[in-house]
RNA sequence: GGCCCGGUAGUUCAGUUGGUUAGAACGCUAGCCUGUCACGCUAGAGGUCGACGGUUCGAGUCCGUUCCGGGUCGCCA
């Protein structure tokens, strides 16, 4: 016996007249007495399904599960419905099976759940994958999944598994840690990448390498952040250069935005644009470029006007053009802003008609200090040059966030866009603030660039790692590397940052050792799938394109994790819970 | 861990200066309705106002503590 002869989005006219059958959900019941609609649904679409006999229905509740059987028919031409894909039949069902009922009330509408409290819809994360608009983001996964796997393969990248179950890595994210039973006190750990298989990969002479990984790690979440765990489009090649990888990443994102949005994406080559010159016009190292705001350096112009304020500090200035005439309550909510996000007050100065300047800065400056900042900047009418100004260490982060409130408020952001670009030429080295010593500020493994002679005669806060990311609309979608593959560089490079040979060799052996029997120069990144969906469906929350996501606080609220486990359990792992 | 916002019916929210019996919409229940498609109409049930403590004649409202959720900074090589 079937369940089904055809599936709820599947009828059309040519059925009309047809004895057939359908399965799922009661979506919605109109009932008319005499006669009753009801919107059957399944995972394809909705049919209306037809009764005249009010007994077939006789406590139904929504959301049950039936099977009906009955005729096609064709619907009067003013009861058609153009939303449905099966508008224009539907089916006049003679008998009813009740396969599995629903309790009467639900704990929220299913197809309103993205307005419903997070903890609920997790906890009913059953309920809520039911609801289109979720329904079609896992959809939208899978053929997102399905496509990259595809392009990759037809790249030449083979997709090989790594470990999950791996040892723990000393650098990085806080690890989640798993007992051993058989090695009492000893720990495996989840990886946090496949980072150093796949370089492994590299040496065993494995020429594209490509995964669709889990990643795990243990810190915080934020909306584009999934505590835990998350998937990566992992990928390597040897024998490559920086060039070489930007390659297969433009090529494959680009493909991927054009076939899974409307939207318009920005073609190859895509944007580059150096670390520090980011975080000094953008404020950060993940600039939304949909949003053509600037941000200027206005310290050395401020080093020559009387504004104690300002005078001796990092000062930034952004033109925000068409902004002279916001209303005093525009100016007063990017002041509580500029408040809320720590800063003490937000100086601008609007250029009037007949360029004129106007604000509360304006007074501190002579009249040929005004033309010279009119010039610098070639402010016009009707702009507004906001002044941000704090110490080095926030200065870049709080011009920054007022661009992107800027942006958002006088809706200058391009919403119908993809603005994809590479940030460059990260820094290999930073200073520790508590500690004062010199540390990697991204990855260890990444080469440096100028290799062993920069590492031998530059500041190292100078030097520039092969090191790179990628961002879309402000989403850090990837980082990536050359990586270093040489050992005698490999060492030098952790001795700049206080490692010995000994810490190496115990640290990171398989790597170094690996690299003794003749290692390939390599290269490559790992865009996020999760914020490749998520950017794609047009979501906020990275939790949407998530069938089964943790809550902020790294909760499985459907499942119960983590939890309690036996004392049995743990006797075998050798903990004992203090 | 810090900071910001929030927690009132199953859900989403309103609730004035502290003042009578805490409201609305959707959902749920019952009834009516033969062409709706977010059907409509009538009636009804449903509340530890997150918890604890305090101020007060009186607290959903003010104060303190705490729990929970979201965001964010730290963190995420």
């Amino acid at each position: 016996m079937a369940y089904r002869t055809h599936n709820c989005a599947e009828l059309r006219r040519e059925h009309v007249g047809k004895t057939i059958e359908l399965a799922g959900w009661i979506d919605t019941v109109r009932d008319h007495g005499g006669v009753i609609f009801v919107d059957l649904r399944d995972h394809f679409g909705v049919t209306q399904a037809v009764f005249h006999d009010e007994s077939m229905l006789k406590g139904m509740a929504r959301e049950s599960v039936i099977s009906v059987s009955g005729t096609v028919r064709e619907r009067d031409a003013d009861t058609v419905n153009s939303k449905l894909a099966t508008g224009e039949v539907e089916l006049l069902v003679e008998s009813l099976q009740l396969l599995s009922p629903a309790l009467r009330q639900l704990p929220f509408e299913i197809g309103e759940s993205q307005q419903t409290r997070e903890d609920v819809r997790l906890k009913y994360r059953f309920l809520d994958l039911r609801s289109p608009a979720l329904h079609e983001n896992i959809i939208l996964r899978s053929k997102v999944t399905s496509f990259l796997r595809a392009k990759m393969e037809q790249l030449g990248f083979l997709e090989i598994q790594t470990p999950i179950l791996t040892s723990s890595s000393p650098e990085g994210a806080r690890d989640y840690l798993v007992p051993s039973r058989k090695h009492h006190g000893l720990f495996y750990a989840l990886p946090q990448a496949p980072q150093q298989f796949k370089q492994l990969l590299m040496v065993s002479g494995f020429d594209k390498y490509f995964q669709i990984a889990p990643c795990f790690r243990d810190e915080d979440a934020r909306a584009d952040r999934s505590p835990g765990e998350f998937y990566q489009l992992d990928f390597e090649l040897a024998f490559a250069t920086q060039e070489d990888v930007f390659a297969v990443a433009q090529e494959v994102l680009y493909e991927t935005f054009c076939t899974f949005s409307e939207k318009e994406v920005s073609p190859a080559p895509f944007r580059r644009i150096a670390y520090k010159d980011s975080m000094l016009h953008y404020g950060t190292d993940k600039p939304d470029l949909r949003n053509p705001l600037y941000i200027e350096d206005l310290s050395a112009y401020f080093a020559q006007v009387d504004f104690a304020p300002f005078k001796n500090k990092p000062v930034r200035g952004i033109v925000a053009p068409n902004c002279a005439g916001q209303s005093k309550g525009f100016f007063e909510k990017m002041l509580s802003f500029a408040t809320e996000i720590g800063m003490k007050g937000l100086g601008y100065i609007s250029i009037l008609p007949g360029m004129e300047l106007k604000g509360p800065i304006v007074k501190f400056l002579s009249p040929e200090k005004q033309q010279e900042l009119i010039a610098l900047l070639s402010l016009k009418e009707n702009d507004t040059l906001f002044f941000i100004s704090d110490v080095q260490k926030l200065v870049d982060r709080l011009a920054g966030q007022i661009r992107t409130e800027l942006g958002k408020r006088l809706d200058l952001i391009d919403t119908a866009k993809f603005e994809f670009c590479f940030i460059v030429d990260f820094p290999m080295y930073g200073i520790n603030e508590e500690s004062g010593k010199i540390e990697f500020t991204h990855n260890p493994f990444s080469m440096p660039q100028g290799e062993m002679q920069a590492l031998e005669t530059m500041n190292p806060l100078d030097i520039l790692a092969y090191q790179y990311d990628i961002v879309c609309n402000g989403v850090e979608l990837s980082s990536g590397a050359v990586r270093n593959h040489r050992p005698d560089i490999m060492l030098k490079a952790f001795e700049i940052a206080g490692y010995t040979k000994e810490d190496i060799e115990s640290k990171f052996s398989a790597l170094y050792n690996a690299f003794h029997y003749g290692a390939p120069p390599h290269a490559g990144m790992a865009p996020g799938l999760d914020r490749i969906v998520m950017l794609l469906a047009e979501q906020e929350s990275i939790r949407e394109v998530v069938a089964f996501p943790m809550n902020s606080n790294a909760q499985d609220l459907l499942l119960g994790a983590p939890g309690t486990v036996t004392e049995q359990q743990l006797r075998e792992v050798h903990i004992k819970i203090r």
